[in-house]
DNA sequence: TATTGTTATACTCTATAACTATA
DNA sequence: TATAGTTATAGAGTATAACAATA
């Protein structure tokens, strides 16, 4: 395969590495990325003692009250069978309480309860700004790009 | 917490839904950003029988004959116990052959075999172009922009 | 019959630490 | 003592299918 400039990705402590046209690979760079903003998260807001993805199950209810369990898990890409497990786990934190509706008796509707409001009031904004407060190598521009090209190669844009 | 405009995110069947600020959280869309991309690569390239990461490991071989196993492993973001399965199975597959040099008979380094590099070479451009080709939501600019914006993001623009 | 959620199972990947052999 | 890699084990997350209750 024909590509341009080698490149190499420098560890501190590593050897130089030809990555070639992986390094302009939009998985890897994804990949990559994904894990700089876990090192930020775990960093920044680890004493919180829930993963990114955990908070925003919790946020999801708080924004959505009595919103379905399998609503949540599709639009968060997390499968049923773990999505049961996750909402057991918050139920048993006081965190949600689950609601079998009249209407519809298979389903089950979630809401925070207090304690779970609380707690994402108190941490939603940290939440929301870890990624962008502190010495990141985008300015606030580059990184308001970022998020639209983001938004729009996953089809948030058009949704706003 | 304060914020703009509620978003929602629709899916074909399903109900509406406030995303708020997660839908401008930078973890979160480098979350489904990597799901589109899977979805892409199984799409177009499942009958491989590698996933993304795995093929990364054969080309970073490849193009740096002899390198550590630890190199690879530190810079792919992969852990030393998940690397020797994976390159134990490159090597039953053929793949992939290890070799302790003299100098250092604790270090293992990695070359492709004549199969290894016909599979790299037959496959590497089809690899390194699934994302790109196709109905993206975004033109060839906005997809120079978004990766031009994480090699920033990663450190990797510096290095070129 | 189809759908919602639960349970069970197996598999992949990660995290960790103990271990070996070398340096 | 430290390093490169291996092995073992436990846990998180995914994939899958079977299942119960309900529509």
């Amino acid at each position: 395969m024909e590509y341009d400039t080698p490149e190499t990705l420098i560890r501190p402590d590593d050897q130089r590495m030809t990555l070639g046209p992986l390094g302009r690979s939009l998985g890897f760079l994804l990949r990559i990325s994904q894990v700089t903003v876990f090192e930020t998260f775990f960093a920044k807001l680890g004493d919180l003692g829930l993963k990114p993805g955990e908070f925003s199950v919790l946020w999801l209810i708080c924004n959505n009250p009595g919103i379905r369990q399998g609503v949540v898990a599709r639009n968060l890409h997390i499968k049923n069978a773990r999505m049961t497990k996750l909402i057991r786990q918050f139920e048993d934190k006081g965190f949600v309480s689950r609601h079998v509706p009249d209407d519809d008796r298979r389903a089950v509707e979630l809401t925070l309860t207090k304690e779970g409001q609380a707690f994402v009031e108190t941490n939603a904004e940290d939440f929301f700004t870890y990624s962008l407060k502190g010495r990141s190598r985008l300015n606030a521009e580059e990184m308001a790009e970022l998020i639209r090209l983001l938004r729009k190669y996953t089809g948030l844009e058009e949704t706003k």
